[in-house]
DNA sequence: TGTTTTTTGTTGCATATGCAACACCGAGGA
DNA sequence: TCCTCGGTGTTGCATATGCAACAAAAAACA
């Protein structure tokens, strides 16, 4: 289904060296100094080309989010395979450690397109789709641990909220790990993050604390 | 007159590509391990057309030289402007460094042509260029100076002995250099070059030695 | 040795891209 | 105010490239 599989040649590299152009010239100028002019130079590809695959700079960035939101779900795919519905905590923690792999693996786009002279809407865009696959994991989970009776707290509290919370945390992580000098890795920014969360968010949801452990 | 002037784009792009490309491979698996196939694959260009730029894999290594080559006598030029043939090791370790300047720029190519994986031709070739402007120079050089007469210490030894003795050394000292951790300065090794060189082909040429100097 | 697989060059046709030119717009300067 | 200037999109035509298929040579293998 998705569009970009076995294309031309040709438009698969425009693609891929637009983007690559995109991203160095973000980290390099800041998103908003760029005109398409720029990227198609550095990209060695002609500025009318560049309006051939995309409306503007907006787009361009949209796309590599797409893309990059592929690569993400592509990547945790195979997680949801061989779950185990009753060890709650090392399931999760496999699942966000797997993200913060992700991430690594794509460091020079997240960091250009987080940081400061990226690109808000991208942000944006990417906390938006964090809620998703989270509320999926959710539900997912519930539908094969049996729609058991969970306590809420406080059943005011709209169902988004926390996840909403979450996805902020995250991306302020992540930027603050891509932009740390120390590299660390992603199974210490995976323990790292999910302290931070873990008390809030499981017991908003009503979850019972399981023992700290594991370490 | 240089073929590759304002040519189209596209061609300037698919040159670079395939360049960029067998520069990576040779420095990854060897100039002989290399096929046309793996050059195309990397480079994103279909295999077929890479026969209509090069003859083959030897005629790419041909062309990277002359690009390189070109690129070594435009950054020389502008030396040749003033020159004061009353100071000549001043100016000529000014040239040896402008020359070790574009080995530092052009470390990739230099590294993985020269290397123990590289392209044995290509070496060759740049010995013989290397010979060509030294030679090139003397000669300049001797215009300006007017045609002194020269004390010649054998008449028997070919004059293009110790020229073909100095590019051997040369090449070494590249290899040497780009292969070595420290990466020390283009003047640290012009001076080191310098310092090898100097007594030895200056006395065979017949110059007075001059005093050592200059630190 | 014979056989299979890889690599090499080459070709015709389809198509993505380059190029140049254009009108348009918005911001700054005389 | 006019007016340059830099950026935006768009267009028609020329051309470089992709693709698939091919034969032949070379390499790998038994």
């Amino acid at each position: 289904m998705s569009h970009e599989e076995q294309t031309d040649l040709r438009i698969r590299r425009t693609h891929h060296f637009l983007q690559e152009a995109m991203i160095e010239l973000v980290t390099e100028k800041g998103f908003d100094a760029i005109t398409v002019g720029d990227i198609a130079e550095r990209a060695m590809i002609n500025r009318a080309t560049f309006y051939r695959h995309y409306q503007d700079k907006y787009d361009l960035v949209a796309m590599i989010f797409e893309e990059a939101a592929n690569h993400l779900v592509e990547d945790m795919k195979p997680l949801h395979k061989d779950i185990d519905p009753g060890e709650k905590e090392e399931n999760l923690l496999e699942i966000w450690n797997q993200f913060f792999e992700h991430i690594a693996e794509h460091a020079r786009l997240y960091r250009a397109m987080l940081g400061k002279n990226g690109s808000p809407w991208f942000a944006a865009r990417m906390r938006e789709h964090i809620m998703k696959l989270i509320l999926e994991n959710e539900r997912r989970w519930e539908q094969q641990a049996g729609p058991r009776p969970r306590p809420r707290i406080d059943p005011a509290m709209p169902n988004t909220l926390p996840v909403m919370q979450i996805s902020y945390v995250l991306i302020g992580t992540i930027v603050w790990w891509l932009e740390s000098e120390k590299n660390y890795t992603p199974r210490q920014m995976t323990t790292w993050f999910w302290r931070f969360v873990f008390y809030g968010y499981l017991s908003v949801r009503g979850y019972e604390a399981p023992a700290q452990g594991k370490e």
